[in-house]
DNA sequence: CTGAAAGCGCTAACAG
DNA sequence: CTGTTAGCGCTTTCAG
């Protein structure tokens, strides 16, 4: 195989306008001071020669990689993956990270990353030493994963870590979840529900804590108790029926259960099912994950739908624009939205039953 | 923003080992000529330090880059990840690509190109130059695009093409799709059907045609006609319920559909339905496509599945070694296999209806 | 088998 | 506002 070095470069483009390298550098990267002729004159032969900066001798002068790197948890990402059960999460993050890099002449780039282990830092810091992106997208349960923050701050590399609120280095982002766990409430007091059950996530995703806190806020401020209604899961079919059965079990049982992710939800419906509860006659029941598979239900299940696009898309927004401005301290979010379908409807009449 | 340059390069570890940079260099890219005390002794010092190339100088002294990059049709992969419908098909190219990359030190990139446009290959010829990639994978319809294989051939990447057997430049492969067509129509056979539909997809894709031969062959080996069963769709929802439609209105309808996607078994199965037809008692169905939805359908369908992820890893393996030996002239086949699920069943009894 | 020198394509720093 | 100089970290010659 011929050695492939560059075909045009930015000396040819120097030579053809008749200029000196480094001015050709400053129009390409947009700098001020060049005079508008001169850069009409350089941009011109940029197209005639068809020229295009090679992105590693940039990175090689000290300036921009022109990368974004999305760590995601190696086991749980290739899981999803070989289940088939569609969830599309990263195609989530691909959708709005790529195209937003794409915009800002950026490419993202997704890393797996194992994260159980405890060489996080070393497999980290060789995709970075390898990479040197200009910036790092970190995913719970990353997000608030020491090891792999601090590294990134040693090395001054700007990251967002989404489904965060500590302070710290670091864009702190957050999906909304408070306010997306009070919608879903409030969707279910609306409909006359007064008993309303929420299985959890797990404890080491600080989500999970800001969900139950915004049912519980709602369930509050509705007047109603949620006193007995809680029961945690970790994500996963198993313990979401687990959870649905104790709920289900109660002597008073939940007319309505938010379940915290799909696969909990759909535990929760088959569950439900097994005793004979119609859905949503009997039981209404909210998903927190618009995962395309629970559209596909019998019943189509009412959802949270999480903006992971839109997030990513601007965690690539503010990280490209912390290498000028410094990022704001406050974390930042973007709101999910309920999308009602046909899991949920009029709580059962009181005495009935 | 600090310069943020390499925190340990080659000349640590020269320094640390006691030998000059060229030695530390071979001992990074495997070659012959070091003595194995020596290796060691870089080796330790490497490990020592944490040292990892920077993927940017390497590929800047005229070596390789590290990179694939995996060509996708911008509007098809957009649509799917807008309309959320659970297609994976990059999710299973990432799961080949990225791990078979990654066991080589390598890193699979999608880049999202504007095929329909006609300049293909300014947008093209841009990632290339800037990214370098050290070969490229090409998805149908853009494996037969001269524009595309032209530009990659004269610019001598290696390259694969997926559903491609075309004679000339780049690696040919095709995930058996005439094999494929004819496990499922000898399927249905087996099953005593001998009025089997075929629902094609559009003429441009070249693995259509292999999937028309594929049902033809099988038909005339089982002894049976395939005269007016077909027709052709664009792989959408509508073209296959257009499709569906005409062949149920024929004199002598088929007892069974293969469509060739997704969609278009999804909207046989609604025509059928629409007409009362009992799916799988009244007619067998089988998808091209084993995406995610085809399991949560009522019932779930039949559907060949096609190997995705096993190509896109074979790909990467076959670019990596391109650069070694001149690859095989030969279309490299990894065939899929036929899930049996309950959209098929035995043929309606021959006097019956 | 090992080392020294040259340069990849680009940008930062400094002159002019 | 523009040009010159000196590297970035690595690999490729070519000597020893």
């Amino acid at each position: 195989m011929a050695r492939r070095r560059q075909s045009v470069t930015i000396k040819h483009v120097a030579a053809d306008a008749g200029v000196s390298l480094q001015t050709v550098s400053r129009v390409i990267n947009n700098e001020p001071n060049v005079r508008s002729a001169m850069k009409e004159r350089v941009q011109a032969s940029i197209d005639k020669l068809g020229y295009v900066p090679s992105i590693a001798a940039q990175r090689m002068s000290g300036s921009r990689s022109y990368i974004i790197l999305a760590i995601n948890d190696r086991d749980l990402t290739i899981a999803d993956w070989r289940a088939r059960e569609g969830r599309d999460w990263v195609d989530q993050m691909l959708l709005g990270g790529m195209l937003t890099c794409a915009e800002h002449g950026y490419r993202m780039l997704i890393e797996l990353v194992d994260t159980h282990n405890d060489h996080v830092e070393r497999e980290l810091g060789a995709a970075i030493a390898a990479l040197q992106p200009d910036g790092v997208i970190l995913t719970p349960p990353n997000s608030e994963n020491a090891l792999i923050t601090g590294l990134l701050a040693e090395r001054g590399i700007p990251f967002a870590r989404i489904g965060s609120m500590q302070e710290g280095p670091g864009i702190a982002m957050t999906m909304g979840d408070k306010h997306n766990a009070r919608l879903a409430t409030e969707h279910l007091i609306e409909l006359g529900h007064e008993r309303i059950g929420f299985i959890a996530g797990p404890a080491d995703f600080s989500l999970s804590e800001w969900r139950i806190e915004g049912w519980q806020q709602a369930m509050k401020h509705g007047g109603l108790s949620h006193e007995g209604l809680f029961e945690r899961g970790d994500f996963g079919f198993d313990s979401g029926a687990q959870a649905a059965g104790k709920l289900l079990d109660l002597d008073r049982p939940p007319t309505a259960i938010i379940a915290s992710s799909d696969q909990m939800a759909l535990a929760t419906l088959e569950v439900a099912r097994g005793r004979g509860l119609d859905i949503p006659k009997d039981l209404s029941l909210i998903s927190f994950d618009n995962s395309p598979i629970v559209r596909f239900t019998q019943p189509a299940l009412t959802a949270i739908d999480q903006p992971i696009a839109a997030t990513t898309a601007r965690a690539v927004e503010l990280l490209i624009e912390a290498r000028k401005r410094k990022p704001a301290e406050r974390p930042v979010t973007l709101e999910g939205e309920l999308v009602v379908r046909g899991s949920t409807a009029q709580a059962p009449a009181l005495g009935a039953g």
